[in-house]
DNA sequence: TCCTTTACTTTTGAATTGCAAGTAAAATCA
DNA sequence: TGATTTTACTTGCAATTCAAAAGTAAAGGA
């Protein structure tokens, strides 16, 4: 993580933030498959342990992608929202789906979603966008 | 690296062939900055080692990403080349580039480079795939 | 009061990384 | 032609990070 040094290439700084795989897969569940707490994060396909899971979040708090609330009064229970920073990151991992659909011959991307990404890729955004901001 | 399980998510295989931080510095250097030949990326601002250098030009190329040819007739001397799959990977760089230039308030990135984005970014990553057409 | 849920932390061995040095073959130089 | 340099790596080793599993602590619910 090179927050601080001289090196200040943009695709660099990026690659502070979310330049790790977990860390993006995180956000993946945040963004589109609606999870929200510890236990659905841990709860991922492709496996994260908790150790790694507790180290990202923290992380990703730390540089601003995501915010961690209370979920609702009084309990020991925690939200994680994504941040308007994370937001900003949909082009790009929206670029990601339609690269990764495009040249995985045994891709999984449900065609009525790249569907609707190659039609009008920032609508799309939008409509993620829309989900949070009433947070 | 899932490369063959269940996990067919188009993020996921996007992560599989570019969510390592090197991996993608690499094709920063050679995309952006003209680098074709193992010292020249040896020498990336950011320090890379020269073993994580070697291991990743192997897995770029095993994904299908680069190529490694010779350079001119018979010498001890290689190219390395970005494949029409790393190529297609621009719009998602640019992306990055954008977001970063955006959110670090320290950003060196020239601002000549984020205008052009920003007017044409179909036609910056044109240019740039123009410069390895010839190969 | 005991059990469960939730969000972690700790432990341990394995894998990966960073750093430095070494190597091998071809090309260039003297 | 022999010596040096260039180029593209490999090797060794200590340190960090990771994955997997188990443990923990506080709050809530039965």
């Amino acid at each position: 993580m090179n927050t601080d040094t001289l090196d200040r290439c943009p695709i660099s700084y990026t690659l502070d933030h979310v330049g790790d795989r977990w860390s993006l897969l995180i956000l993946r569940d945040m963004l589109f498959g609606g999870k929200r707490h510890y236990d659905e994060f841990a709860a991922s396909p492709e496996g994260i342990s908790t150790n790694i899971l507790a180290s990202r979040l923290k992380q990703l708090e730390a540089g601003g992608m995501i915010s961690k609330r209370q979920y609702q009064e009084n309990r020991r229970r925690y939200v994680y929202l994504p941040t308007d920073k994370a937001l900003d990151l949909l082009p790009m991992i929206i670029e990601m789906i339609q690269w990764g659909a495009r040249h995985d011959p045994h891709t999984g991307a449900p065609p009525e979603v790249t569907a609707a990404i190659r039609k009008d890729p920032a609508g799309f955004a939008a409509t993620v966008r829309e989900k949070f901001s009433s947070q």
